[in-house]
DNA sequence: GGGTGTGAAGATTTTCACAGCA
DNA sequence: TGCTGTGAAAATCTTCACACCC
């Protein structure tokens, strides 16, 4: 089984999209109905769960729950994963309290920041340490996944302490690129850059549509 | 002229780089180089700059001052452009300070929230509004990008508000897809969806190491 | 009838290979 | 020599079409 980034990418979505059918008491759902909400044709979205193997003819669509209960099986999507966020300023902060995380089998064990001054202000449920107690941490809580949310400048230190002490995935939130380790997956989140690509996809559309 | 969402990313996060190297002093840069910072194959990368069709025969790579303006030109990222972020909860506030929009050529000139004390509250240079004074605003001040920060409930309501009152792109940051007329170019940033992304990603890695 | 599953066709994206400029 | 530009080949991804199940 080697499914593309882009297959994976849409699963997600379809985990998500089927987490909130469920909780609506949706029992069914047609391939159809995914792909308008995920946004891609009713064909890739049967290719992926083909790719996926899973059967599911009845002519109502996919059931709802165990659709949803065997992919976050097939990708242990269900499992509890604990992630902390490295830098705890404005963006880090918001991440810390980000509600969405908790519900969704992902949670945040702790926070760590640089400045001890900072880290006895903050008002949180959530744990705070200074970073130099990050690897530390990082082990005694069987942390997976680090979140970046520190300067430019101190991101690839922290992205080296993170692997160093054994996550397995990054998400980086800040505004440079991040070498990792080839077994680490990691994920950037540039925002500058998604208002870029909205930018710069809305001067070719112009242009596109003067033609 | 017509890229891919693909290339336009690659584009981006190039135009990114190039202005890093220009604050460092740097004159020239290889396509390798960008390649690698970029996280792509350098074919790619000069395959994406051939469909813009700047020729840079030298020997020592692409210039980058005029690399750079030329890209910025092209695509107007160079352009100032007025932006808004509606819903000022910690992830809004957090945007509202983000400094590296105003660095790169994005103003936020006006957040909204629904909650009137809440406003009253916030401590920021950037001018705060009431959700009802949204389109008032958003014409008055031309604003082109609306941010969405707002709970997935409300997502809906404000982006349609954005886009009537005329906005041209729309980053959202709630955790539901959002509906947008053809015209309006969007882009979701879904948190919980990029931690799913690595975890599954995670798992795939695993799956295929084994064997 | 209403829907899925999937091999094959089609479209797109990436890679290659080599000509071409400095 | 060193690196780009680009048509052509290769690989990948999406779409189609139709068999198949309930």
């Amino acid at each position: 089984m080697d499914l593309s980034n882009n297959t994976i990418e849409r699963i997600c979505k379809i985990f998500g999209h089927l987490d909130a059918l469920e909780k609506k008491g949706v029992d069914f759902v047609s391939s159809r109905e995914l792909a308008e909400e995920i946004g891609a044709t009713e064909h890739t979205i049967r290719k992926d769960i083909s790719l996926l193997g899973g059967p599911g003819y009845t002519r109502k669509g996919y059931e709802v729950r165990t659709f949803k209960k065997e992919l976050g099986e097939k990708f242990l999507l269900t499992q509890k994963r604990n992630a902390c966020i490295v830098g705890l300023g404005r963006l880090g902060t918001a991440l810390l309290d980000y509600e969405n995380f908790q519900e969704d089998g992902f949670e945040i064990v702790a926070g760590f920041d640089c400045n001890v001054n900072k880290i006895e202000r903050i008002r949180t449920n959530i744990d705070v340490f200074p970073v130099g107690r990050l690897a530390e941490i990082v082990r005694a809580r069987s942390i997976e996944l680090g979140i970046i949310a520190v300067p430019a400048e101190a991101a690839q230190v922290v992205v080296d302490q993170l692997t160093e002490a054994g996550v397995k995935g990054v998400l980086n939130f800040s505004p440079v690129k991040v070498n990792v380790p080839a077994n680490i997956v990691h994920l950037d989140m540039d925002f500058t850059n998604a208002l870029r690509f909205i930018a710069a996809r809305f001067i070719m559309k112009k242009n596109n549509d003067q033609k």
